[in-house]
RNA sequence: GGCCCAGUGGCUCAGUUGGUUAGAGCGCCGCCCUGUCACGGCGGAGGUCGAGAGUUCGAGUCUCUUCUGGGUCGCCA
């Protein structure tokens, strides 16, 4: 039977209560995580969300309704206890933060009983995750989810605190918007009111922080959720959170100071990690170039190495072939991977095929000096050692080259190189390595649409010294695009926005919209740009994404209290679901029949 | 949409070349225990081996289909 808590106030929670307390008398409430009942003497641990102290009921020293009541106590029974802080007669605990003292109950409520839990509620759970979601509700009860919300809490709270300083304004965008097609693809909301129109649910508010800016509110900043109805993965949520901000008469130099200063506040602060300012910047070029990829991981090297030049002229059908296709041929050194077992390496073949590649070639130096290569007999000596002296390849290191087009080449070695990594335990979870990554290209060729797509978004300022080629070689435009980079994860982007209507128009016509189609798509801002609207650029941080580093977790899932599964599903509410009839007659919706 | 991994008591797992009645640890239930904290002792309950079909004298094990969850490619301005 649950008891009231009537006339009963918490004091402390478990973990505020101190020895130097001992003597006074303290009301603590939470649930049982353990009891051990010892015949004559009940040890009860006691959690909360800060932690867990020990309570103890003696017979003989409390009533023997209270001795009797603690004896039916079991996992998860929610309780209220009365009683004297006390230093330890027994041995301390060097485990527990409370370890030195307990409660000597005096009294004891059972506020609420609980049926035996599906899974143990505690720390490193090894239970799959389909049932932890299914319970998220328990789930949510274990430590180290505990302690995540609570460090993303805090990540917020000082987020807010630190821009509200700096002369940010937090203001609130609208949920229910008009849908855009640019982009992914958007979770739609049918309108009652208007029957066959729909509301889009925002991919970011990008367009909203760009009027605010016309609006004079020339520091803006919101922690936003925003919508996107792509396929998951450990690191992407069909609803997930920014940290969302604009600035006016800025140009990249200052976005990227305040944003630098915000990050070592959270990080210093939240970790007590000194981040080193300025951060190391990097253009996109180099950063492919050197790392393949537009996010590198920069807490290990293992660079890629071009070597077009120095397989030129040699008869592997393969690297001639991408050669002559205006690819390239690039490798990476595996340091101290030469004794791969050839299974192994037919594995690494395997991924990099997944990947785009036709397939991996590879020379092994053996600790003799003597090569093991699957293209040796097409090479001649020479080329083999000027191919190894070019990758820098010691005795014992694994050298992996991909011959291909350039964006093949660097998918594929970059993704090797990150694996690799992973096998070789490279990646330290508490190194936190930042850069910026600038100098996106503007415009990306898209094979499937047959023309030029942004690649950040239509509104992002081209480079002043690129301008000139828009026409000639818009492939080859850069963008005032910024993307900050933590430990190869893609933490947030941002850019300078265009400001100008002729240039806008220009990008319009380049990203094949007609003038009518602009306007129609985007006209509100476009008329807003006609009164005055001032320089500006912002940036969005993936807030899931950052918690998810600080916490050093490998989902996002574990710092969001209820995420969704890879069907973009709830397996506690089992949304989506079917609606009545009526909704969807109301809406003027009607179902196609599947067969 | 493609590829890869996993699914066996409540939880985590083991289960040999297909062969008796499918095991273990933890948890759970009962009794005992006044200093435990991975408490201990004694006893006990609990399993359509994710589902379906097939091969076979015989399937947890082999084949096919399917469901569920995870990773990833495509996708994600």
């Amino acid at each position: 039977m649950a008891e009231s808590m009537k006339g009963l106030k918490r004091s402390h929670r478990c973990t505020e209560v101190t020895k130097e307390m001992a003597g006074s008398e303290v009301t603590l409430m939470g649930w049982v995580q353990k009891s051990r009942n010892k015949g004559g003497i009940v040890f009860v641990d006691l959690r909360d969300r800060s932690g867990i102290i020990q309570v103890i009921f003696e017979n003989g020293e409390v009533s023997d309704e209270v001795f009797e009541k603690a004896g039916r106590l079991r996992s998860e029974f929610v309780i209220a206890v009365t009683g004297t802080v006390e230093p330890r007669s027994g041995a301390v605990n060097e485990n527990l933060k409370t370890g030195e003292i307990e409660i000597r109950a005096k009294s004891l409520r059972i506020l609420s009983e609980s049926e035996v839990p599906p899974f143990p509620i505690e720390e490193n759970s090894k239970t799959k995750e389909e049932l932890r979601l299914k319970y998220r509700y328990l789930d949510l009860r274990r430590p180290d989810l505990q302690r995540n919300l609570m460090m993303r809490s805090k990540v917020a709270m000082l987020t807010r605190k630190f821009m509200a300083d700096e002369g940010f304004l937090e203001i609130e965008t609208p949920i229910l918007n008009k849908s855009t097609p640019e982009g992914a693809r958007d979770y739609l909301v049918p309108s009652r009111v208007h029957p066959g129109c729909f509301y889009a649910l925002p991919q970011s508010p990008q367009l909203f922080k760009q009027l605010l800016m016309c609006s004079g509110y020339d520091r803006y900043i919101q922690i936003a959720k925003c919508f996107r109805d792509e396929d998951l993965r450990a690191d992407r949520q069909p609803e997930f959170t920014q940290i969302d901000m604009e600035l006016s008469f800025v140009d990249v130099d200052e976005v990227i100071d305040v944003n630098e200063r915000l990050l070592a506040y959270l990080f210093k602060e939240v970790l007590d990690v000194d981040v080193q300012l300025p951060i190391q910047r990097m253009s996109w070029q180099e950063a492919m170039n050197r790392f393949g990829s537009d996010k590198p991981d920069l807490r290990f090297g293992m660079e890629l190495h071009d070597v077009s030049e120095v397989v030129r002229d040699c008869e592997f059908a393969v690297f001639k072939g991408a050669l002559e296709n205006g690819g390239s041929v690039r490798g990476i050194n595996a340091k101290g991977q030469g004794a791969m077992p050839r299974k192994k390496i037919d594995k690494l073949v395997e991924f990099a095929k997944g990947y785009g590649a036709k397939g991996l070639a590879y020379i092994a130096v053996q600790e003799d000096g003597s090569l093991k290569s699957s293209f040796a007999k097409f090479m001649t000596e020479e080329q083999m050692k000027a191919l190894v002296d070019a990758m820098e390849g010691k005795a014992g290191d694994l050298l992996l080259f991909a011959a291909d087009r350039n964006k093949i080449v660097w998918n594929v070695l970059g993704a090797l190189r990150l694996e690799l990594a992973g096998q070789m335990g490279l990646l330290n979870k508490d190194e936190y390595r930042f850069v910026w990554i600038t100098e996106f290209p503007l415009l990306e060729w898209s094979d499937e649409e047959e023309r030029f797509v942004a690649m950040h978004h239509p509104f992002t300022m081209p480079m002043e010294e690129d301008w000139d080629k828009i026409d000639s070689d818009p492939g080859s435009v850069r963008a005032k695009a910024y993307d900050i980079v933590l430990n190869g994860v893609e933490l947030g982007g941002g850019s300078v926005r265009i400001h100008q209507d002729d240039i806008q128009e220009k990008m319009f016509e380049v990203l094949g919209f007609t003038k009518e189609q602009a306007w129609e798509q985007f006209g509100f801002l476009l008329n807003a740009f006609k009164y005055g609207v001032p320089p500006h650029a912002g940036l969005a941080y993936g807030l899931d994404r950052m918690v998810m580093l600080m916490a050093k977790q490998d989902s996002i899932r574990d710092v969001i209290a209820f995420p969704k599964v890879k069907d973009a599903s709830c397996l506690m509410t089992e949304a989506p679901g079917t609606v009545d009839p009526k909704q969807l007659e109301e809406l003027g919706l009607e179902l196609k029949k599947e067969n």
